[in-house]
DNA sequence: CTCTTCAAGATTGTCGACAATGTTTGATTG
DNA sequence: CAATCAAACATTGTCGACAATCTTGAAGAG
């Protein structure tokens, strides 16, 4: 029934932005991961229903519902403030999303269909090439890689962990890809095992399409973890 | 100069208690989970307004958050239900569970301090004597299985887990135990399971951990799978 | 009798005003 | 000059009123 929109995604965009509490509420996540409004930074409820010409009312709601996906956090009668990961926090998140995307990849192998994977090949395709032509930089590393877990989430068909990894952790992983630069230093390796998992999604190996999954996003977080290591401990040196 | 070493960990609860919407979110939360408010029940703003004595400003800011969690659904200009998990959505979360507690368990067993070790084999003690004494029905049934696994997911040391796990699923799970009658048939089966995990913990075993807990939650979700099969294949069905 | 249309009622969405609480500033005092 | 306290200010929390939209129920046409 619906021919245009191609993602399947879980909000109805149309249905939803029908209130201003809801267009605001996405205007304001736009904001966040765009980087507009940095982590840590107040969320003044004058000065944001100015800039966005409504009134304080709908503003709160959407600011509770920001709550709720905890994008934001609020202390009562201070004010709300976009949320802040430690560096521990940051981690913690790639533990949930080995856990979670290994799940996903597992009922991809099992429900994924032939021409879903067979498009998810195609956009591993037009990766390497991204990477082959510009050293590999700015389309990988800016969405291409999120493109890729994106696709085999959706591949799952579980609801459940379409909400979860959508709404409230690809939102976070996306603000401090912008803060930090976090993402695969090493595109090239990357892409080499997203083709592993994609093979075996073909194969219809769960168990492996889970491990390799699991194994990839735990390679990040370590890739991750020395990094941070490195910027909070810059008495010994052991990077080149 | 407020020097009271009093800060032992989550303890906002008072704090959050100091507006009128986080008031009254909890008690919508908890009218959901003990069944005040049915699954796919309308949430009338104006009645649930004068029930709890506040104008339907807070009222609507507190749905707003429920949205957030994804224990209410809302349609613009038509209202806001208690969401309603059809079959399949709620073996989806079975599935997420199994991906995430077994996260957890894992953790445990790199992160669980000794005495929350033995704390734990001791209430599992005392579910024995519950199951032993009273043919293992109302405690393990109601609350002690999930005391157990809410235990896990602390000892996981992992705050991104625990929310999701806390907030997100098991006020769903809980709500669910009361409506079909979803839990373990079984309760000494389920013991002896328990026993193995917080065995494997106790032996700093992480692979073993995981595992054992996916087993458990996995093993959980086909014995809901044959119920509900049970149910919805006779053809004798009756309205409400 | 059934279907359509439309008007009345009820509910949700939005706004501005006022009260309660935090924060800042500036005067006072040791 | 630094610390303390109080008053002024700004922000958040709450409320009632009005507008926009949906639901209903009845009247009329086929």
């Amino acid at each position: 029934m619906n021919a245009s929109a191609n993602t399947g995604g879980v909000l109805e965009i149309d249905q939803e932005s029908r209130t201003l509490a809801d267009r605001v509420c996405k205007q304001i996540v736009t904001a966040i991961v765009k980087g507009d409004l940095l982590p840590g930074q107040k969320i003044s409820e004058p000065e944001l229903a100015r800039t966005y010409g409504i009134s304080r009312g709908p503003l709160r709601e959407a600011i509770r519902r920001l709550e709720g996906w905890r994008l934001v956090e609020r202390k009562p009668h201070v004010g709300a403030r976009v949320v802040q990961l430690s560096a521990r926090e940051l981690i913690e998140i790639y533990r949930v999303r080995e856990a979670l995307e290994g799940m996903a990849c597992r009922l991809a192998a099992e429900n994924m269909t032939a021409s879903e994977i067979g498009s998810l090949k195609q956009l591993l395709d037009s990766h390497e090439q991204s990477i082959e032509q510009r050293e590999g930089r700015s389309y990988f590393q800016k969405e291409g890689d999120l493109d890729f877990h994106y696709r085999i989430v959706q591949g799952s068909k579980n609801a459940k962990l379409q909400e979860l990894l959508g709404a409230d952790l690809y939102h976070l992983v996306r603000m401090y890809r912008y803060q930090f630069s976090v993402s695969s230093s090493r595109p090239k390796r990357a892409l080499k095992e997203h083709r592993q998992i994609i093979d075996a999604i073909e194969a219809r190996d769960p168990e492996l399409a889970e491990m390799l999954m699991r194994r990839h996003i735990s390679a990040a977080r370590q890739n991750i973890e020395e990094k941070l290591n490195a910027v909070s401990k810059p008495q010994g040196e052991e990077n080149g």
